[in-house]
DNA sequence: CTTTTATGAATGAAGG
DNA sequence: CCTTCATTCATAAAAG
């Protein structure tokens, strides 16, 4: 496969003492991550629709057994994909929380650079995770009081909880759009349970 | 099995200009061959399996053409779940980011209808839907620009790209939008390139 | 090691 | 067109 050829001629870094080694960019990662996940996915069907011609007729002479084993595959097949994400350091995310309490709250452009630049001291850190960061933070920030403020307020409900109960209700703001797959589907969708639980299937 | 995570840890190498790379050892390159390879293997085997059992009985309730073709439908035969927003199937998104690249960017308003109306082949879709993907694919293709831009260059690292035609590659088809499970089948029937160079893995 | 939770990132849609 | 919001997905970190 020439892919790799090509992959090992143009990527090939001098790197410090004269020494060459590959080198992959975040998209040709991004690329491979993608190229394998279908494998996966393509695996995952064909079993599926195995599963579904053996039970429909008890012909379990070909069993698929040795090749679900496969210690390469098993388990391993997704998470070869997994992708890398940024993690704050602690110093970083101290600095983000105050900048985001006495802040003003709207980090733009230019704000992010500095706010980038001062950060990085601490740390790898790009610009996109400081603007995802405060994306983030504002949300989930909102989302929280979402949850708070129906309440009548007084009593006690404390603001500051975090009770992880009932954060993650399921706010059925289904709003139809019109896409929406036909009704039958929606039932599937009230229970969180379940939603849950084809999430994962994918 | 190997983490990213870890990958970027230790192999992050500081090349020349201050930039930071992936590296992938001999080692880890060929344990993802192999890995890839797998996958290819189990898929060929799974697919003469499957054209065994469908020849041997027309099953006309289960047409492995459904499977295929229908990109809604997801692997574990899991009913697609209805969705809040519109989402585009992955022959739409194909189709977009061609238009997207060679187009010129501007889908007027009679533009946009014709996009829709070849889009509407390929699952649910609506004008709206057509006219904000341009719209959000042109800012984000710009925000990224800019979050890179201020970038002095410098070394360029790796082959990536810049492919002398223009800078359509540069903007994004770079890491983008593959979050939801591919269609697999549909990657696989219609990227070629894809699939031949997978095989070739090993 | 497996399950759960927290959170970084992606993206359709709405506002201005 | 640009920015912001809302929702969802995937994964690093934490819990069991």
């Amino acid at each position: 496969m020439m892919e790799w050829n090509k992959l090992e001629q143009l990527n090939h870094q001098n790197v410090g003492g004269g020494i060459y080694v590959k080198v992959m960019t975040d998209e040709q990662m991004e690329l491979l991550r993608r190229q394998i996940s279908v494998y996966a996915t393509i695996c995952e069907q064909l079993v599926e629709m195995h599963k579904a011609f053996a039970a429909q007729q008890h012909l379990a002479g070909m069993r698929l057994g040795n090749l679900y084993c496969d210690p390469l595959v098993t388990a391993a097949g997704h998470k070869i994909t997994a992708r890398q994400r940024w993690t704050p350091t602690s110093v970083q995310l101290q600095i983000l929380e105050r900048i985001f309490n006495e802040g003003i709250g709207t980090p733009d452009k230019q704000k992010t650079k500095e706010i980038t630049a001062e950060l990085s001291q601490h740390g790898q850190i790009s610009e996109t995770n400081v603007y995802n960061w405060f994306q983030n933070r504002r949300a989930r920030s909102k989302r929280k009081q979402l949850f708070v403020a129906p309440n009548n307020g007084e009593s006690e409900v404390e603001a500051e909880d975090e009770s992880p109960k009932e954060k993650n209700t399921k706010l059925e703001s289904t709003k139809s759009q019109e896409n929406t797959a036909p009704s039958a589907e929606n039932l599937y969708f009230q229970d969180p349970e379940i939603t849950a639980e084809m999430h994962c299937v994918d």
